[in-house]
DNA sequence: GGAGCGATAGGTCGTACGGCCTACTGCCGG
DNA sequence: CCGGCAGTAGGCCGTACGACCTATCGCTCC
């Protein structure tokens, strides 16, 4: 029988989810309230699936299930999501999810994503195209971050001093060059954010997800 | 018997209530996907209860809320949140639900506080303690927004224009008063924010939340 | 080998920005 | 009734900021 590993921080959802597992035939070995309590469930349990929200207390699904891919590659994680971002998905996938739904779907597709991927079907038809456009889009095998970001490097990380609340002549301090060149870098920035202050730069940058926002 | 209305962005967990309510003997006559389909569905099914999510798509639970709440003053409304933020208890009272329930609480608990609302309990005890908490912090009756933001309104609505984009003298222009007036605001902003140019002054209200970040 | 780009650096110019100050009005609370 | 605060407005000053320009160096791609 497929032993399945529920981790989602919403008792309500586990509860229900258990009741369609249940009732399809899945064990529930157990249940995680947070992604840590997940990974130490996954070394004590074994399960054959890990079912696993995204947003969750402690440790996110998403950290979670890279820590747990790295130590069992072969176990499969299916993760759960609000809404279905497409970043989310991406990031996801390189965690090493094996599937991808959204809490729109209904318990029977959730079952049945969950036991065609124990049988061994190797991405849902979902997640596969999501990967097939990521490939299509980079060409490459997935790099840690493609990161779409429009910025270079090093203007990404004079912006992020910038937010970081440092001005010009500080950023220029810190990074061994002239004030000049981050006037230039930020000049440039302005241009490909569409920003035409340091503020707006740094909120576009925020909106985009390139820089941390302390 | 008890005829419920459900409203939840999230099918999953649409399903899982209705069966745990039908297994409580309690029926649901409707389920609504977002906050305009459940006042909508209100008119149309007159349910005794309305479940409703914090947190849906078109308009949020909250606002519908207050609209179902000023049509039908005596229809209890039960709020389902993803976590027990205090804020959003408050807020949520003030538009007219009538418990208050986090998505950590049991099938068993949230059927359980449906009937008892249903049944005539005017408030949940879990209700009752925030708004007793409330009227002794207060010492009044609710007021339209505790806001517990550093910032006076004027403040928060000339950091909000600039966090969209406008210069100085823009937004002057945009609330009819001098520049001037704007950067003794900014200023004042500055001091009370700790920040030392706009830039940190939009990213710190972004962090407290009492900007909306566009 | 040249074209293109990223990173570096500089110049100039106008202005927006932020610090610090005074001042008046209206309102609320003691 | 007066003190304090929010909101309004102004002056002054130094400088940080942003626009626009040229220029060099090294790298990569064709």
């Amino acid at each position: 029988m497929t032993r399945v590993l529920l981790a989602d921080d919403h008792q309500l959802l586990r509860q229900a989810l258990r009741r369609a597992f249940e009732d399809s035939g899945v064990m529930v070995v157990g249940e995680a309230a947070d992604g840590e309590e997940a990974t130490r469930l996954v070394d004590e349990l074994r399960p054959d699936i890990v079912v696993m929200d995204v947003t969750m207390p402690v440790l996110d699904g998403v950290e979670a299930t890279r820590r747990i891919h790295s130590a069992w590659p072969d176990l499969p994680i299916v993760m759960l999501t609000m809404h279905g971002e497409a970043e989310l998905r991406a990031e996801a996938v390189r965690a090493g999810a094996a599937a991808f739904l959204t809490k729109d779907s209904s318990m029977q597709e959730v079952v049945a994503t969950v036991l065609a991927t124990a049988a061994g079907e190797a991405l849902s038809p979902d997640l596969a195209s999501t990967i097939l456009a990521e490939f299509a889009e980079t060409g490459t095998t997935l790099p840690p971050r493609p990161a779409e970001s429009p910025l270079t490097k090093r203007e990404e990380e004079i912006l992020q001093h910038i937010a970081d609340g440092y001005s010009t002549s500080e950023v220029a301090a810190k990074l061994f060059i002239s004030g000049k060149t981050v006037k230039n870098h930020l000049a440039s920035i302005y241009d490909k954010l569409d920003a035409r202050d340091r503020t707006q730069a740094v909120l576009s940058a925020v909106r985009i997800g390139i820089i941390r926002i302390a």
